[in-house]
DNA sequence: ATTCTGACGTGGG
DNA sequence: CCCCACGCCAGAA
């Protein structure tokens, strides 16, 4: 509803919370979505900052190649796999099988 | 103002 | 398959 996000920061968030059950994507289709650009380093520093929200399925949001590279952020050492398996997402040494397939574009 | 740092992505070797 | 360099840009020191 804010669309008037003057931050970045909420515009990520917006985004991520979209991110349906059991589907994922990555930094930098949200980024291409957001800016049409390739700042997704941007993005995994925004849902960096979204710690204090809840209703930021950070753990939705992966690499390219399916990677659970942002693991290391969340509370437990495994938190963000357990999440995901939980969704019914298969993970396998810190990546997501079928990651295409689950793969979620930005509408 | 300048410098450094990233939850990334792409391209080349 | 692995490793490296560059681009990208918001925020902290």
């Amino acid at each position: 509803m804010p669309e008037n996000s003057s931050s970045f920061f909420e515009k990520v968030y917006e985004v991520t919370g979209r991110i349906p059950y059991g589907r994922v994507t990555s930094y930098g289709a949200i980024a291409k979505y957001l800016a049409s650009s390739g700042s997704a380093r941007m993005v995994g520093w925004a849902l960096n900052a979204s710690h204090s929200r809840d209703d930021v399925p950070a753990h939705r949001v992966v690499n390219r190649v399916g990677l659970l590279s942002g693991k290391h952020h969340f509370q437990g050492s495994n938190l963000m796999q357990q999440l995901l398996e939980s969704e019914g997402i298969q993970v396998i040494e810190n990546k997501i099988v079928d990651f295409q397939k689950h793969f979620w574009l930005p509408e």
